[in-house]
Order: structure tokens, then sequence, then C-alpha cells
DNA sequence: TATTGGCACTCAGATCCATTGAGTGCTAAC
DNA sequence: GTTAGCACTCAATGGATCTGAGTGCCAATA
């Protein structure tokens, strides 16, 4: 176990440095904080904080910066996380105040979330799988051409257009539709693939080919786009930070570009404290994304978390600030998402 | 003007300058090219070359360089443009005969063209201003929201959810939907505003109100939505290139999440030769992609342009490939438009 | 036992300087 | 118009040296 004031240096090691960039040394630490001991004391306590491998020396006798480990310690230890200033909070509010609509909510959530952190913020899609179906409504687009929509119940909204190269009859349309949303609203996605099937079997006359056309596609819908989505906005952002990535940044871009990777990384994580859950430097498997930290928050519909909302940025990030803002927004899109129902 | 073989020498300053990102002196051109002349007289061309601003020297005593004007010039004298590789060929064979749902088509268009190029890619959706309506729709979500879909023959998809606070009859939904598809099916975007306008005062009965809260929402998917749209791709290859951008990126970066700045960018642009359009380096009145060049083409759906299709990329790019990629996938995807109509 | 002042030691980074070499511009000859 | 020759320029390179922040350790102190 870390001692009292070890530990306290440690803090100050951190915030210092996140502050300055700059490795910091037991002078400038005796400086800045009123520890009410010498450098000479400092420095018998950063030996304990480097025998634990919480900071390490770039190189040998220079000043220290935390490790991975480090950081992790201090966020354990962060009992409060900043508030948001009065402007901030108006910025969030306003934002609240718009719209129903799924797609322009979590677009203005990720942008918000960029603005407020000044990093690469991310909202990840309510997925799929743990939704319902509220509604299927297939539109005749031109003779040959439909529209298959797909509505769940956290809002989402999937659509395809299909081609029917021998035409169809719009009274078919319609029973179609019927017919589908009788068996399949309120059915889980889950369930969704089972009972289509039978549909398309059940289906008789002139609907039957139409159902045998239509069924598939549905469950592409449900399916194949049961792949989770992302939405990420501030991407400047983490060039603007350049120095803080070793080699060049375009690998981190990368990375962040491929959502299936981005997917799987933030699906792994669970909520600890604050209800933010965070994965620091190389906590996260991705090789490109050794240097950068994820913090995240779910937000829920109906009581029950849906999906995930948060940033990424550089290992040495502003934690306090980063966590404050993402609970927020998770929170406020909660609040957004769960009014209008 | 310009002799014949200082121009040759301007074209083979421009390769090898983009092939080695070092400024290229006389002695290594008259080696890497077969002129007939020593370098000497090399040297006299590029003085001519100099003398109008075509190339400059980095420092007293170094290689040269193309200017934006020495770019211009080559590619203005550019005869041909690399054909595409087979396999290139293949690639955008393969992503033709998917899907034809217009969402899809352009996402995947922009991320091939990315591949292809090795830029950022950007794709323009169908501008609304000259589209016309096809088909609106309105679905019941639940009892106190409605779905409102705007698709016009572009097959761009438009919509929005809409409260009604005091809930709405289903037979009504129906007759709105027939009045506003039968006024307006057909009709260009820009005629809607004053169609819709008469509608709602026309509507009689129970659906007057209803007309009166939808229509100033289609009005609003018409015109708050008709401010254009951008679909990015491959943005870290701009990162990539990083040390072609004299600062930092990070201004690059965010100058290309701007949309706004974007689309005014490329709605000025005009096609030229070979049915693309550049921009180079400060020729674009954006500051910050001052050493940015762009190339776009249009694309077309019955017969006329609909939107334009390009990649952005450092001033020291193949302007001979990437102008050839933007051409092809220009034109695959008018056809891949056109083909379903 | 924890703390402290003192001191030798280390090493990245800044500064200075000489060297190198690719490339130029000019001139006189072809 | 072309070319060989030559003096000149200057960025880049690679020591060599200096500097200072910072360490580790030890003996003295509370």
């Amino acid at each position: 176990m870390i001692p009292d004031r070890p530990l306290e240096v440690l803090k100050a090691i951190v915030r210092d440095y996140i502050a300055s960039k700059e490795p910091v040394g037991s002078k400038s630490l005796v400086e800045r904080h009123s520890f009410g001991v010498s450098a000479a004391t400092i420095r018998n306590d950063m030996a304990i904080l480097e025998e634990e491998e919480l900071i390490v020396a770039p190189h040998t006798s220079s000043g220290r910066v935390p490790t991975d480990k480090g950081y992790r310690m201090f966020v354990d230890q962060l009992s409060e996380v900043k508030p948001l200033s009065a402007a901030e909070k108006v910025a969030i509010e306003g934002f609240l105040s718009k719209s129903s609509d799924l797609d322009e909510t979590l677009g203005q959530t990720v942008r918000l979330l960029s603005q407020l952190t000044n990093q690469v913020a991310l909202v990840q899609y309510p997925s799929l799988g743990r939704a319902s179906v509220r509604h299927i409504e297939i539109i005749s687009i031109d003779e040959k051409r439909l529209l298959l929509m797909l509505i769940t119940d956290s809002g989402r909204i999937q659509q395809h257009v299909l081609e029917i190269p021998g035409g169809y009859e719009s009274s078919d349309i319609e029973k179609l539709r019927n017919l589908l949303n009788e068996s399949l609203t309120g059915k889980g996605l889950a369930e969704v693939s089972a009972i289509a099937k039978t549909i398309a079997q059940k289906a008789t006359g002139k609907i039957k080919p139409l159902a045998e056309r239509v069924t598939p596609e549905l469950l592409a819908l449900v399916d194949a786009n049961s792949q989770e989505k992302i939405l990420l906005a501030g991407t400047s952002n983490l060039a603007r930070r350049e120095d803080d990535f070793p080699g060049s940044i375009s690998p981190v871009l990368e990375a962040i570009e491929e959502q299936v990777v981005l997917l799987k990384l933030i699906s792994e994580m669970q909520a600890d404290q604050h209800g933010v859950s965070l994965l620091i430097g190389r906590e996260n498997s991705v090789d490109a994304l050794s240097s950068t930290s994820v913090v995240v928050s779910g937000y829920e519909n109906q009581g029950s978390e849906i999906a995930k909302v948060g940033v990424i940025g550089p290992t040495r990030m502003d934690y306090s600030s980063n966590i404050g803002a993402v609970r927020a927004v998770a929170r406020y899109l909660t609040k957004s998402l769960g009014g209008p129902q």
C-alpha cells in the first residue's frame, strides 16, 4: 500500500504534467505545492512511486512522468470530478431543448461533447441487439422499387431500397405491411429472424413472392445492420495535440476511423466509478491507441443502458474535466431520450 | 509564351518533386531524363521558369520546387491521365454491382475513392435545390409521434420525427398523406414552399390542424436541409502526409471538417478539362487550405449534374492518378445512379 | 525512524563551429 | 544557342562543449 504523502505527490505530478507537458522534478513540486517538507523528502517519496511503477523517468536524472498505472491510480483516487461551468451547462441545456429525432440528437450530442472537451467525441447508436420492433413500413418509391424501413423502440431508423424486378401491386404491399407489423411489432430483434421466416412460409397467394423477397431484406436490416454504428466528431482536436503522440498521429487517426475496432473497445468497457468507465493507455488492446485514453459512459432509454457516449484523447488528458463532461452529457442524453417517450 | 524544352523541364521538375519531395536541381534532372543537353542549358531553362514564377528556390542555391502556378501549368498541359490499373477497375466494378440505396452507394463511393487515391475523399449529396419530390410519406410511430419523410427523385431521403401533443387519427394521417402527394409529387423543391402553404389553407375539417402542424416541418425538411451535405472518408490519409504541411496539419483537418467551407469551395468549381476541375494551392480562398489541392468532378442523374465527388490532398500530389481516379469514380457513380432508374 | 542539507554525478538540449556537398550564377569559349 | 569551368552560397551534418535541471546517496539532525 502506498502511504499518504507519496499518493499526494503522485497526484501533484499528474496534475503538473498534464498542465505543462514537462517531466516534473522534486524541486518544482515543492515550489508549486506546499507539502511542508523539503525536496529531498519528496525525492524519497518519488523513489517509492518509481518502485511501484507509477512514474518513470524518460531518461536518467530528469523529471518524472506518470505511467499508465500512475494515471490509473490517479483517476481511481479522484473523489470528485470538475463540475461544469455555467457556460457549459447553458450549452448543454440549449441543445437539450431541441428535436426529438434520434439522428439529429446524436449528431448534436457528439459535436457538443467534442466542443466541451476539446477531444474526439464519439456516440454509439443504440444497439439493435436489445431493441424491439416499434414499426415496420414499406413505401412505394416507383413502379419497381420499394423502401423498407425498420423503426425500433430506441428510435433508430434503418432503411433500405429494394428492387422488385417484376413490379408489384400496391394492395399487396399493404397486406404485407399489415402482416409484418401484426407479427413483429413489439418483438425483440433477436426474435425477428425466426418469426419472419414463418411469415414468408405462411404467406399465401399473390403476396407470397413479395414476402419472400422482402423478408430476407428485413433480416438484413436487423442482422447486417445490428452491426453497431458510431458517430465521431472533432477529429482535428487530436491533431492539435500531435506532440502527445510519439511518432506520428496518423496511425492513431486510422485506428479511430476504424469503427469496428472502436466498437469492440467500448463495448467491453464496464462502468466503474461515477458511472463512467475509462481505459488508460495500454489498458486497451489496440496497439495504435497505446498512448490514448478512452472515457465513456452509458446512456439509457427506459431504464436500461442502450449504448455509450464518450471521448478519446491523449493519455495526458485532463481526466477530471473529461469525466465530468462525459457524465453530464450522458445524463442529458438519457433525459433527452426519455423525455418524449 | 514558354518555349518547348523549358516546358518539358517544368514537367520533369513537377514529376520528380512529387516523387521525391526533394527540391530538384539541374544535375539530377539531366541524369534522370534524357534531354540531350547539358546541365548548364537546363539551368538556363530553369532561369526562364523562375522568371515566370513557375518554380522557386526554397533557399538560394538549392534545387527548385514548383509553385502553385507551376502545378497549374503542369496539369493544364496534362494530355492524358494515368489510366486505372486492372485491380482498381475490379474494385470499382465490384462496388458498382451493389445496392441501389443512395446512402449506401455514396458511403461506399467515398470510401472507395479514398482507398484508390490515398487521399481524403469527399462526396456531396445530390443537392435538393434542383431535385423534385418523388414521394412524401407520413408514418405513425406511436400515439403522439409521426415520422415525416421526403423522398426526392435523386433518391435522397430526408426524415424527421415530429410530435403531435394532442395525438391524431390514423385516418387523418392517410388523408393528409394523399393530399400532400397529390399536390406535390413531381414538383420541384423550389415550388414546394408556395404549394404547401396553400395546402394548409385549403385543408378542411379535422385534418386542418394536422396540416398546419405538418407542412412547416415539411418546409423545414426542404429548406433547412437543402443546405447541402458532404460525406468524407480517409481523413487519416492527410495525416500520413503531415510533412507536406508547413506548421501543423491540425488547421487543415479543422478546415476540412467544416462542411460549410468545403461546400462553398467545391460548389464554385467549374469542370474544365477531362470533365474534372481542380483548385491548386492558393487558388482556393480558404487560408488553412493554402497548401492543399482539390480535385472534383460532377456526377449526374438523368443527364444533369446533381453533385460533386472528389479528393483533397497536399498540393504535392500525383495529379495524374488522382484526376484519373476521380473521373472514373464519378462516371461509375453516374452509371450506378442511372442504372436502376 | 523520518527528514534534511550537501554534494558529486548524469545527461538532454542548447550553442557554436567547421565541414560537406548539392546546386547555383556567371563568364568565356565553342 | 550551348557548354565547360569555376567561384560562391548555404542548408544540413556532425562533432565538441557548455549548461542546468534533476537525481541518488550519505552523513547529520530532530
